[in-house]
DNA sequence: AACTATTCATAAGC
DNA sequence: TGCTTATGAATAGTT
């Protein structure tokens, strides 16, 4: 591949055999890492230069490469290392491994990956499962919701108590201030009075809602008259 | 290069995946062993397949290689230190057994347990996920059975050809027969002629149905007399 | 495993 | 080194 074909042998020139080096030392790194994502292989790849630079390439670790590589190689060669210790911990870690990818197989399945291998049985198996676990997953997430909720309610219920408590409070002490400005009227004092009285957010409740739900959240509309009545019923409401 | 372009991601079909591995395989040992002659460098390649099979490449020995980089980097003494190895492996081992602690427990929870520590977001990622997830399954093993269906059809269809075929010759032979018989019954002669033919299962099919349908799957009949007719449609059939 | 249509890597040149 | 381009190689999809 190139303006001509080469063959495979030392190239003389050491500016060109640099270069060559260079364009095929990155082609190669290339291939490696493609090989090790398309194919989910562990690659270890080291280069030395004929000028004695290190090159390397490591899916997972040079370290993880070349220890798996002594393993494997010690597996091959049956050769028993008195150290046992060390012996169960390689093990273990290669039980470990095995799992994992087990796992993940079953894992990449789940997510609806790599069905390749499967026929309609299984696929229905699997199909069944997942319905079974979005049921769950929505039913325990309707129950976060309709706690929150209540919670809600519980706590607007709490507020328009304590709503009703100060428009009560409010009337009295208007009531008093009334008084207080017919006694000073008539002893010919003039002073303003504030006939305002700020009114909070309030919450109407309705508290026997059960699932399923249906929630309104209307925006507070400020009321400046009619203090006399009981506040409207507005905001959060809950329809059974 | 090649047919088509691709994507560098794990091939998800085991097959492809494997037939992909031994090509690339190929292809980089190529590239290894030319980079090492034309450029004149040492070069060391270890793969591991996914099903965790050794392949290995080394310009000169792998020992060499392996040394020369560990010389490289200066780490040879953890290689040398077997308490340091052990370590090695014990933390390899954690480290594996915190992966697979964590898949487990996200495998757990898109199989719709252990769903406490979730919020209403977390969980509705979660079903959104999995119905994603059915929908791949369900694709894919509609197509597998709509796969299957469109095979029965063909097959049924050529049954079906063939049935036509006897039933011509049969109704030949019967013909003959006859004449044959009338014959004979002019000469005096009287034979018994076996009137029954035997009638093989068949099918009817209409062939141009898609998506979705509707498969209706009754028993076969017997039918013993009116071979004369057209053999009646019964069977597989698709309602498009 | 063999066969191509394609994409890709790279030799040569600047 | 980097860029460009013509060309040979690698390989994805198919049989």
């Amino acid at each position: 591949m190139g303006r001509g074909k080469i063959v495979i042998r030392r190239i003389d020139n050491s500016t060109s055999r640099q270069v060559t080096f260079s364009k095929r030392r990155n082609g190669i790194f290339k291939k490696a890492k493609e090989l090790a994502i398309l194919c989910d292989a562990e690659v270890g790849l080291v280069i030395f230069s004929s000028t004695g630079r290190l090159y390397e390439y490591a899916s997972t670790s040079m370290k993880s490469v070349i220890d798996r590589y002594g393993r494997a190689k010690d597996e091959q060669q049956h050769v028993a290392n008195p150290n046992s210790e060390l012996k169960f911990w390689q093990r273990e870690a290669a039980s470990l491994r095995q799992q994992l990818h087990n796992l993940q197989e079953n894992h990449r399945q789940l997510m609806g990956q790599d069905l390749s291998g499967l026929g309609v049985k299984e696929l229905q198996t699997l199909e069944n499962q997942l319905e079974m676990s979005v049921r769950c997953i929505r039913t325990k997430k309707d129950q976060l919701m309709i706690d929150e909720i209540h919670e809600l309610n519980r706590k607007g219920s709490l507020i328009h108590q304590e709503n009703m408590e100060l428009y009560r409070k409010v009337n009295l002490i208007r009531q008093e201030n009334a008084e207080l400005y017919k006694k000073l009227y008539e002893t010919g004092a003039e002073t303003e009075v504030n006939q305002d009285s700020t009114t909070p957010y309030n919450f109407a409740v309705i508290e026997d809602a059960n699932t399923p739900v249906r929630l309104e959240l209307n925006p507070p509309r400020q009321q400046n008259e009619a203090e006399k009545s009981a506040p409207p019923k507005l905001g959060l409401q809950l329809h059974p």
